[in-house]
DNA sequence: GCCTGTACCGAGACTGGATCTCAGCAAAAG
DNA sequence: CTTTTGCTGAGATCCAGTCTCGGTACAGGC
């Protein structure tokens, strides 16, 4: 089967799922370009969408799969918007959070160098054992803020 | 119509509703009840079938819409757990975020001391201009500590 | 290159959360 | 009390996500 798809990075996924020992399907590959050429967050039903308007012949369950395949090896993260909806982005397997256009979907990631001291500081005025924590981030990103607003 | 229910603080519920020109029906005053006997987070469906179990004659659709406006008034928070679930929490109107027990689901609030320093930094970083963000704390409240695990 | 075991796949049924519709009802105002 | 209209229950409907299962193709061994 062939899919006729574009050039964008799919080199992380791929490579995560080769890593792991998950086989390099023709599938799986598809799905990882729809997810590289994607701008911004995206909903499983934006893939699933995509695939059929292609006919790329690649069934519903199957994009579930890869979705929760490519976020347990922490190369895609499932975001919570505001919204309720449920949407993914890629990104890197290290600790980290996500600032999310609120006009365009963009995500950046970032550190969160000084979190630490406000979590502990939670931790004692609490009494909890903090295990995890997770912070999103909502804003305006630099290009929708240099359009003068649609 | 009747509920015959108990005595929880129903009063910060009930308060908004009135405050905010809303009618104060027997039915709203009765899902007010059944979130405030609650102990930690609660689902709808827990709603849904405490309310039938109890012979209540509340419409599942209306327990929807009372807790969407209990959430937009703030009094009532929907947090969406790593699990994928969906729960609530009553709480204060006030800027705060949540520390939730991942053993038992009980929550706390907790102020951000010190966190706008980082919120800061991350925006200088990325260029976004952030307007709101969420965090969420999981881990072992104090209660849960003292018992051996269960 | 070919064989083989098994991970993976597509189609479609299925589940369960959440929403919508609409006729009837009851809260609040006068 | 009467009127207005926001609110409600029942059930249909929608839709995200899961499950099942027969068939497929990947990867490793020869
Ligand atoms: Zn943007
Ligand atoms: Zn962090
Ligand atoms: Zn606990
Ligand atoms: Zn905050």
């Amino acid at each position: 089967m062939q899919y006729h798809l574009g050039m964008a990075d799919t080199q992380p996924l791929v490579a995560a799922l080769d890593q792991a020992g998950y086989r390099l399907t023709e599938t799986r590959r598809a799905v990882a370009e729809l997810i590289a050429e994607r701008e911004g967050h995206f909903t499983a039903a934006d893939l699933v969408g995509e695939a059929r308007d292609r006919r790329l012949g690649i069934g519903r369950a199957t994009i579930f799969r890869a979705l929760d395949l490519f976020a347990d090896l922490n190369v895609l993260e499932r975001l919570d918007l505001p919204t309720g909806e449920h949407a993914y982005v890629p990104c890197e397997p290290a600790h980290h959070h996500h600032v999310v256009c609120s006009r365009c979907g963009r995500t950046t990631e970032a550190q969160d160098h000084g979190l630490q001291v406000v979590v502990d500081d939670i931790a004692r005025r609490t009494g909890f054992a903090i295990e995890t924590h997770r912070l999103e981030l909502y804003g305006i990103c630099p290009a929708c803020r240099a359009t003068p607003a649609r």
